[in-house]
Order: structure tokens, then C-alpha cells, then sequence
DNA sequence: CGTTCCATTGACGAAGCTCAAAAAAAGTGG
DNA sequence: CCACTTTTTTTGAGCTTCGTCAATGGAACG
């Protein structure tokens, strides 16, 4: 559905022999079933996933069994990146819904990093990107209440999910049980429960099993305290130097 | 006192040319008093900086004046990185200590990018890894106690002041006030204030104005529930195909 | 058609927050 | 170096949010 070029070529136009590169990443599909462990904490990292299609959760495992899920990643993601820096992989990708993956495998992104300077500049300021994603999300954790939280979450999603063309219509499917719903947002499963009726009895959205209307954006945004970053697209590319078309 | 290329260098082995590269990034110096603001959440991104000296704190704000220190940066690191993808700065930096810090242009960064693919790749490696390491603090924060949280925060800083030099005998400077520790860590600075001294008391550690000393590391690794993630160092480089050495 | 997972609800407890005030420390200008 | 102000730390009392434990009903799935 989304092209795998679709991140890098945020911040970078590409040209077309670069598109052709990443399209080749999409050449071994791999389609994987709800709640099956795509690659597990501790695993070796042989490479990161392009997800062609489905929800992916990233998470972190503590000792005792609580886990963090990380982030929830949607079509059009790259996944495992962090792990490149380390021995064993520092997350667990997991499918939250049935999905369909492709293997990137280390060398191909090795070959990119050295060969292809525009493709690592995008795929570098994307990872940026999903660096200021994080800090927005250590401060939800740091500095709000689960309402507040919750809300900032669904709205984050929404935009997500409409740029990926799963949301019309202010409605849009939330396949994370109230479980992870908690684990991604540092509560417990009840309290979750919780802050949700309390949503949907303020009006501001309705729930009907996964599906999730928002009513009243404005309403929502209101509810939140954050002050949404605004990506540079391709901006960044020009005030970087656009080396090779300036000089 | 720590070279500019010790975090590029960590992941891929620099040639004397690309050394000098990173060494002339030092030519232009800025001292900056304490709580002097570096850059403002919101300002124009002029490019990003190395610190030399001293301490800085990153931070997000929200709309009502809560905010988050995302993170303490100590001598060595790389300063506003993930500010490149945004068009106003999605982060302050703000002094903790007096420090000293080189600003590297925008053009100098994407120069970098564009024409050293294994500056880029060290750059960019290690900023995989400020990732994995802002995915744990989000762990400590969704998903542990004040107590835990605290522990893990100074076994983290502990082990990161020791590589930059900053400790010796297992004590170590916290030039943070316990306002800006509860905003680092998402507590208030009375409740850091009890977490401290139910450390003290355990004889685990000594606090002595902003001297820390750890007593019983091991006693307070045993606190945490953290898995300590491995980094890869020189590996990464290799599983990346390392390009220029093989072929 | 039973088994398992998931959502929901209630009662209760605890971790951490708020408000307030005092003591200690750190700057600041003379 | 001393008075003075400002910031930071410390402590107490009461309260709120969120967690824990436990039980029930509903939906999904083999």
C-alpha cells in the first residue's frame, strides 16, 4: 500500500534510481499473524523490517515481567532501527494485528549508509524524527494524568493513522487491547477501562469494540497540554546544504 | 578534554582524515554560564552542538508550564540532533553547569552526511543508540516506582560520568537541583526529596551537597528491574558489511 | 459448546501530590 | 567580609490518583 520510500523521501526528494533501491526492499514479503513475535528483546539483530501492512508494537521488557510498549508502529514504519546499535536487540516487535513485513538485512542498510548519501540523510532525519516522537512520549509519562495521556495518545494515532490512510471520517480502529493500552501508557489495565468510560460518557469520542470515533477534536486537543512539534520535510534537505542540487 | 569524534568513533573506526574532520568541529568555542538557555524550544535550528564541558539538560515543555528533561548530557555528547527533523526546535538546552560547547553549522552536518559515509554512519549509529537509551528512561517512567526510577537514573549517570571521567571512586557530581530531578525523572521535587533520603538511610549511597557517592552498587543494581542493554561498539560496523574494509 | 481471553465494575489500599512553612544554602551588592 | 535576598532543601498533614485484588459478564475461537 504505502511505498517504503515513503519515509525516507519526507526530508529528501529522491530521485528515481533511489526509488527503485527501496522498492527492492519490498522484494521478500513476509506476513505474520496477530500477537506473533516478529523478533524478541535479546535476539540477535540481523537486519530491520519495512512494514508493508498491519500494526507493529515495539516494546521493552523490564525484569520482572513489566513490560513498555514503545511505540506503536503503523504501515509505512521502519522497524528495529535502534537495535542496529546494539549486540542484541534492545526490543520487541511484536504484530498487533495480522501484518505483512520485509526484512531489511544489515548489509543492505550498510550498503545504503556508505553508497547512497541521499537515502542515509532521509533515513536519518527520520530517525530523528521518530527520536522527537519519544521525547514527546517520555513527557506524557513524566508530566500527565492518564486522561490526559490517553487522549494525547488517540489524537497522536489519529494523525498517524489518516497519513496512512486508515482513519476517515474521524474513525479509526485501536486493535490494542486495554492491556497494552496500559503498557503503553504506564497504567494498569483497569485504570485504563477507567479513563475510557470516562471518555466516552464526556462525548468528546465513542467507542464501539476497536473502532474509535473522535466526536469533538478541538475539544480533545484542548485536553492535552502538549505542544505538537512541526516536522521539517523538506526543509531539513535545504537547510542541510541540498548539497547535490545547490553546488 | 574528550575528543568530538569519541561518539562517532564508538561505532565505526575513523581514518586521521575523517579524525580531523570531527576535530575541527572544535574551532569555535562558546562558554556558557549556568541556567543559561543554549537554545529554546521553538527557536530556529541553526545546526546542532558538541559539548565540550560542563553539563546540559535537554528538555520538552508542555503548554501549562510542566516539563520534561529528556536528557542530562555530560562531555562528549552531541547536542540538539533531534531538533534537525523540525523546523522550530523541539527541545531546550539549557546549562546545568557552567559549560562549553562548539555549534556546528547545519551546511557542516549535511556536508558531513553527503560526503563522509563513515562519519555518517558512526553519526548515525549512535543516534540509534540516544534512541535505545531514551526507550529504557520511558520504561522507568511508565512502568516503575520513584524509588527505582531514582536508582536506575543514578546508576545510568554513575556509569556515564565514569566514561567521561567525571568519577572517580564510585563518587560523582548530581549538579541538578531536586526541582529539576523530579522533572527529569516525572516526580515533584518534595517527593524527590523523600525518595533521597529513603536512599540515604538505606546506606546504599551518601549524598553530600551534590556529591554522590554509591557504597553498595550491587545492592542498588538489585533495585532496579532494568535489563542493561549491551551496545555494540566496533560490531555494528562489522555486521554492517563494513563497505570500505571488506570489499 | 466449552475454553480462553477481554472488558467491566466494586471495594480498598498505597504511592505520590498539594499546600504550607521553616531551615539551610547560595548568590549579590556594598 | 558582611548583610540581604533568593533559591534550594527539608518536613508535616491531608488528599487524590491510580494500583491491587477479586469477581462477573461478554466476545472470540477452536
Amino acid at each position: 500500500m504505502l511505498p517504503p520510500y515513503h519515509r525516507l523521501e519526507e526530508f529528501v526528494p529522491l530521485t528515481p534510481a533511489e526509488t527503485r533501491i527501496a522498492e527492492g526492499w519490498t522484494s521478500s514479503k513476509r506476513s505474520v499473524k496477530r500477537h506473533h513475535i516478529i523478533r524478541r528483546e535479546g535476539d540477535q539483530v540481523a537486519g530491520v523490517f519495512f512494514l508493508l501492512a498491519g500494526w507493529v508494537g515495539s516494546s521493552v521488557m523490564l525484569r520482572d515481567g513489566r513490560r513498555q510498549i514503545v511505540k506503536v508502529h503503523l504501515p509505512g514504519d521502519m522497524l528495529g532501527f535502534p537495535s542496529l546499535s546494539l549486540v542484541h536487540a534492545g526490543e520487541t516487535l511484536e504484530a498487533l494485528t495480522d501484518a505483512v513485513i520485509c526484512p531489511i538485512p544489515n548489509a543492505a542498510i550498510g550498503k545504503l549508509l556508505m553508497d547512497n548519501p541521499r537515502l542515509a540523510t532521509g533515513l536519518f532525519l527520520s530517525t530523528q524524527k521518530e527520536r522527537v516522537a519519544l521525547m514527546q512520549k517520555l513527557s506524557w509519562l513524566g508530566a500527565t494524568s492518564a486522561l490526559e495521556r490517553m487522549v494525547a495518545f488517540l489524537l497522536d494515532l489519529y494523525d498517524r493513522a489518516k497519513s496512512s490512510g486508515l482513519a476517515k471520517e474521524n474513525r479509526f480502529e485501536v486493535p490494542l487491547t486495554q492491556q497494552q493500552l496500559g503498557e503503553l501508557l504506564g497504567l494498569t489495565a483497569v485504570h485504563v477501562n477507567r479513563t475510557l468510560k470516562r471518555l466516552d460518557s464526556s462525548g468528546l469520542l465513542e467507542r464501539r469494540k476497536a473502532l474509535v470515533r473522535l466526536i469533538d477534536i478541538e475539544g480533545l486537543q484542548k485536553m492535552t497540554a502538549n505542544i505538537p512539534p512541526c516536522f521539517a520535510h523538506h526543509d531539513a534537505w535545504v537547510r542541510l546544504g541540498s548539497p547535490s542540487s545547490d553546488a
